[in-house]
DNA sequence: CGATAAGCGAGACGGTACGTCGAGTCTTGTG
DNA sequence: CACAAGACTCGACGTACCGTCTCGCTTATCG
């Protein structure tokens, strides 16, 4: 029945035009009052091109996302590893309070568990194997504990992000940010022998 | 203009019929599908009625919440810290897991700073509240170091079970809360004199 | 069951604050957009206080037309039959003309028996009766052909105004209203013997 | 802003069940008691296609008697000028006696101008310019008086008809009509020479 | 190289829920 | 017990978007 449409065929400046009317209305309106309809009026697309690709509105912004990240790179590597770190958290944070885009995926895959999946897989894991990868280097080299959970760690060090991200208790700042990394890597860090 | 209504006058059993209306339509259908035209039928009471009391049905949602909730009641004091943590936080994850209402109210906040205010000082608040409180006394029993930042505490318990939340990494059992627990009190005590 | 009040206790002053509230809303935003809530807070009075005493807003309405109506007063008779009729008619084009109370009741009553059945018993019928009265003098007179239908004559003098309202045609003016006047008596009268 | 839709896709089906589903019904609920919903419903229609098409529930029945009405024809033409208007007359009374749509639409004339312009051109004028086609003719054939104003006579004839609809004092049946005829064109006839 | 099938814009369609309005009823407290 | 105040249920309003569905119109393969 639902037969799949021949990627050959779609039209490229169509897709452009629809992420950037949807980066547009995002930061006007907030992802909250973003509308399907909005995005297509605005991109002068009908609203069956963009039902064709996408399967609902938190999946455009979510690919809107994924074409600006820089998320799934490599991470930084200076050799100093709290610097690092920073770098990495600074950009989530970034992320999420740049506009509504960031936070309005995430709060709509709470309630959507196929935008979740994508979400997981296309942004975050790779995010995630970026981290785990620069700590095992940095567990290589001995500046963490050889047996520290890399799990754990990424909890440690992202989880305040979101915490505060979706109990809005303010977004941590670059000083705050240092002190929990020292914090978290306190807790990874073999203890110094004296 | 717009003049508010007089709470003397107001039904309690309306609001109890609504509560619970909205409580079982959230278990029934998910936060997401919830409508306040089904709360309002199934409640046998007027639309009116819901809108007279409550701005939206995250409002509702978020009081029902508050009726059920333990959380800002005292914290747990076994006098073993690391139990009582394990309480703390087991509790929040019971309730982002055991039905939508919580993640549900949660990302409705993500766009509404209106029900974010309201969820931070009815139901977050409190609980942050608690929770320094006991950890003050876990400081001033030496079990803590004693410039330990409490509000890093904070987001290093909580931080990884909403992070873990919002990305959809599952939710933590209780031995890797467990694990969490032991890596974020290390984080906290002052090295152990040898 | 539906105890009717005891009117011995009614309030008068209430019933004249309807009445003036009823009277200035019609004038202002016209008898559709004109509502019982509305009259009550002009009027500073219970919604209940009105339904109380009067079944609809149409009745009310038309209780305040009777109030201020001459229509069911005994009709003018200077002996000029069609300068009286001409009075009588002009009187009946004012109160469709004044404001929308009357055409206002008129149409609800279309769709409201009771309402209709109030309207005919008490401002219509004691109106032609007076009329009739008065043409039953012109006919004693030798004014009118002694066997004309007076019911004929109801119609043919007010259906005109009735017509032109009815379908929007313009309301007739002193000189149309003449100019139907003698046509109508044309007919009615005797032919005059040669 | 308000964009107008393109007739030119406009669903007839969609219009057909809409026009048959208000017939139903007025006839069974009557005109006071149709809803805009009510209809949707019947014709398994969205609203929105009701509101796109129609500004309100007058304009449908409007729409609905232009559709079944023969009003607007070529007048009969017998030679027989009472009996000619006899039967346009008795059509009229007919639609006002039908069902509640005539009465209907033009209760709701009275309190609404645009569907009172809708009424009059669309059903109402097109009727008197027949009526003024066939008076025109008896007026060259001699039958009328030379100078007779037409207007006059549309009011001596269908007058009593509004009249007697407008203040419920019984619909004239056919032998009461007749009489109305002989009187009106008796006003409107020459006196016959001796 | 011309048919033909696809993606496309436009936007009408059946739906669902929205948030508001007013009707008419009911409750509470006052005089 | 009539009244002012106003909260209540009910039902309809008119609107907004949803996601689906024709329509013609490119446009880009493939027989």
């Amino acid at each position: 029945m639902a037969k799949p449409p021949n990627p050959a065929r779609r039209s490229e400046s169509s897709r452009q035009a629809i992420l950037a009317a949807t980066g547009e209305l995002c930061s006007q309106v907030g992802y909250g009052r973003l509308t399907i309809e909005a995005i297509a009026a605005r991109a002068g697309v009908s609203k069956k091109t963009i039902y064709r690709w996408w399967p609902s509105k938190g999946a455009v912004v979510l690919e809107l996302l994924g074409e600006t990240a820089t998320i799934a790179t490599a991470p930084p590597d200076t050799g100093d590893l709290a610097a690092d770190l920073h770098t990495m958290l600074t950009e989530i944070v970034d992320i999420l309070t740049r506009d509504s885009a960031g936070t309005g995926v995430i709060s709509e895959a709470l309630n959507d568990p196929d935008l979740a999946r994508d979400l997981r897989e296309r942004l975050i894991q790779p995010g995630i194997d970026a981290f785990k990868q620069r700590l095992r280097r940095a567990q290589d080299a001995g500046r963490l504990h050889p047996d520290a959970d890399l799990d754990v760690a990424l909890d440690l060090l992202y989880g305040p992000i979101y915490h505060r991200m979706a109990l809005h208790l303010g977004m941590p700042g670059p000083a705050y940010l240092g002190s929990l990394i020292t914090h978290a890597l306190r807790a990874l860090t073999p203890p110094t022998p004296h």
